[in-house]
RNA sequence: CCCACAACCCGAGCUAUCGCUCCCCGUUUCGGCGGGGGGAGGAAAGUCCGGACAGCGCAGAGCAACCCACCGGUUAAGCGCCGGCCUCUCAACGCAGCAAUGCGGGCGGAGAGAGAAAGUGCCACAGAAAAUAACUACUUCUCCCCACAGUAGUGUGGGGAGAAGAAAAGGUGAAAAUGUGAGGUAAAAGCUCACAGUAAAGGCUGGUAACAGCCGUUACGGGUAAACCUUGGGUGCUGUAAUGCCAUGUAUAGGACCGCCUGAGGGCUGCUCGCCCGAGGUCCAGGGUAGGCAGCAUGAUCCUGGCAGUAAUGCCCGGGCCAGAUAAAUGAUAGUUUAGAAACAGAAUCCGGCUUACGAGGUUGUGUUUUUU
């Protein structure tokens, strides 16, 4: 039964992480997705904490805003199986931004689509 | 009936699957799990006004800056709202007229509603001239020339030049020196008079007041203050990333400069004066923290009803508790119904307003056009 939950613990918080993560995570993009990380080895059994986020340079109005982050959100959600699953077996504390960076409003197939490919290559990066 | 506009109401429902946040109850091996409940707006927006709340300041004076500008009420407060006054504009309608139109009228609309008689500036185009007005035409005087009359001084008429008078005529303009009539004069002119108009201060009457009406007096000097300005009244600054507290952690290490009463530096809103505090201060390099609680949601609160008031609004009885996150929840996908792929749009300390954006429909009101009877 895959979990499809995304509760506070799975969510990327704190001013001081965020910063850590864009100044010294790797990056790559997926367009309209960029995707920074960061992967530390852990003791114990793996974790992943993710967080999105849009330009408000982008997008001037608050409800765009939040329809993308939502999105975001739903489509990881629904997806991040196989990427918790690798970092739970090799014992990387993970850490993922999700930003996007197109100018238009996405459609949720669309989006899904890039979303998996994203997730894909994260995993990759971890087994590697 | 259709269309447009204004005000008020509403701002989607259902089903399935997968999710988010807060609260309560139960349970727990303290990781969770189960059940129940709450979960964006009329504008949450723009941040344009006004407050609450908080911190800092609270010897004083002057200047600067900013805001307000008919009256009364309302309110916690206001540049809001309600009612009224004034000015401008104006529909129906009435009167006159063949008509164009004029006069009255006043539903409704607008007003950045103190002062243009303190001063400075500006007033496109047109026009002579846009403010202590002389272009044409007019009048008087002086000089010159011509014609006529006369012996002559001179007189009459015409033309030219100069000086002066004069805003009555012309035509321009958004606006032209208050209008009409009479007197007056060389010609004229509020120069004088009558009537009318406007303004100022005064008196009486009505009104809480703005103001209105009447009386006599004086003046008549265009507009613009959304140009500077003047007058009157008012204003501490910063905003919840405010602010108070708890916890965690390092380095009591290093370097440079200034100063310790002959005083560095700081505070007193933007400036100046003046006053006060004052033994540490500034910078470089390096190290650490960046977690939690309060603020924070029971309030100028919402709903029903009653009473007072023209109204805005206030008071009273009863009932309700209605988001509280912190990279930031309130959703995603599919189907379906209304009505067609619901429009504008997302709380971040909280209220009262204003402004702007917007959807289908409902109710009420107003207006235009056409057709039919």
């Amino acid at each position: 039964m895959a979990d499809r939950s995304y509760s506070k613990k799975e969510k990327l918080k704190s001013r001081k992480r965020l910063g850590e993560l864009f100044a010294t995570g790797r990056s790559f993009s997926i367009f309209p997705v960029k995707v920074f990380f960061t992967a530390t080895e852990m003791q114990e059994k793996g974790s992943v904490q993710a967080g999105v986020g849009v330009s408000a340079r982008n997008f001037k109005k608050a409800v765009d805003r939040n329809r993308i982050k939502r999105l975001l959100r739903e489509c990881y959600r629904l997806n991040k199986t196989a990427l918790t699953e690798a970092a739970a077996a090799k014992h990387k504390a993970l850490g993922v931004f999700f930003l996007y960076v197109g100018k238009d409003l996405p459609e949720y197939p669309a989006l899904t689509e890039k979303m998996i490919a994203a997730l894909n290559r994260l995993t990759d990066e971890l087994n590697r």
